[in-house]
DNA sequence: ATTAAAACTAAGTGATTTACGTAGGGATGT
DNA sequence: ACATCCCTACGTAAATCACTTAGTTTTAAT
């Protein structure tokens, strides 16, 4: 009889934290540890509990899920990491994967069963991904050989940085100045700053037009 | 003091509900009763407590959601229905308010004030929808101008007047409040106060929510 | 190992723009 | 005649923009 696998869930959304929890503690294998709904408390508990799977969303207050799975994967590389996302772009699952991340689920239409094997795969070292998500990955890698050959569109798309990448796409879920700065942790001025150098970089006139460019090139929903 | 809101949950997914059960117990003025799966259980528990409000998703084993809202409506005029699905499509909607809810809610993107919001509106007898349902209701009855079998007052609610349209564009280009002020030879506070109102008939929370409802809606190019 | 370049952070400050509540006048329809 | 809707507009408070400067950290290259 092996030991069950202690699972960590890492959402800042109370409720999916406790829904999931609920779920996974009635398979006898899991074991569910508390939860945590940001970076610094998800670290603090993988340090206390040493967790064989960490289970979390990307998008949370502060630094991202990226953050978590990198720093998870230079401290704790015996961590396995599963994300459980609303979305399931390019961008998102191939920062995961650059991260460390081990599976990728998508919030929308994982069933029971499907987390539960995603687990204990992961759990096991090995890699897990819905069929959803496998096909953007594959997407991905034939778009990735095209891409050698048009130095163009890279360089465009690569003139953003991963900071302002993520600021813009922040923009367009409709957030303030404020609010963004609040969201990273970092002071408005520095939103504002970047905020500037994007629409400098692109030569945008309004706020609009960046949104407008954000969405056409799939940086934010909708 | 009035009495608690009584709320009846129908979901065929335990974690949810059960979810969903903690969350609204949170709230001093919600009573959640013991939930139910499928229509036959929420009958029998309608007849059995009669809750305020029913909260239903629609896609559920056996008929659907639609024809619980329906039996609801024939045997328990005063229960109103506010209908939580993952799908924000034009059918479901429609069908959703013909047979007499009074809310809909999308899954993916409601918050818990949102949820909290819409049921005490619905309590009260009043109709609560989300940004993204409204678009699709004002899309549905901008087609079908005259529509006997169905509420106008959402229509209206839910659709902008010739002149707010023909703002909402004039954002989508990327123009701001002055320059739309100087096409349309009228003052900038007009523009503002247009905008205040289509922001207000959507529940936009910013000017990039706007936006996007205009590129989704075809008012705009994206 | 050292250095240069790039990225992230942040503040100052004055000008501009927006948010939001309130309100008048005209058309319409009942 | 009266309620209602639509277009118009303002005042004040708040937020954002535009530009500049600059310290710290990361990354890449020699």
């Amino acid at each position: 009889m092996k030991t069950r696998i202690k699972v960590l869930l890492v959402d800042d959304h109370q409720i999916i934290r406790d829904g999931l929890s609920n779920m996974l503690s009635e398979a006898g294998d899991i074991e569910v540890c508390e939860g945590a709904a940001d970076i610094t408390k998800a670290l603090e508990i993988i340090r206390k509990v040493d967790p064989d799977v960490v289970i979390t969303d990307l998008s949370m207050p502060g630094k991202s899920g990226i953050e978590l799975i990198r720093r998870i994967q230079e401290k704790h590389p015996g961590v396995h990491v599963l994300v459980l996302s609303m979305y399931v772009t390019e961008d998102y699952i191939f920062n995961s994967l650059k991260a460390g991340a081990k599976g990728y689920l998508p919030k929308q239409d994982t069933t029971k069963a499907e987390l539960l094997k995603a687990i204990r795969t992961v759990a096991r070292g090995e890699e897990f991904f819905s069929p959803a998500v496998a096909q953007v990955i594959s997407k991905l890698y034939s778009h990735s050989v095209k891409s050698t050959t048009t130095p163009e569109a890279i360089a465009r798309k690569a003139s953003l940085t991963s900071r302002e990448t993520e600021i813009l796409r922040l923009y367009t879920e409709g957030l303030s100045n404020m609010e963004i700065a609040d969201r990273l942790s970092i002071s408005i001025r520095t939103v504002e700053t970047h905020k500037n150098n994007i629409m400098q970089k692109y030569n945008f006139k309004s706020t609009v037009d960046m949104v407008k460019f954000a969405i056409r090139n799939n940086l934010g929903e909708a």
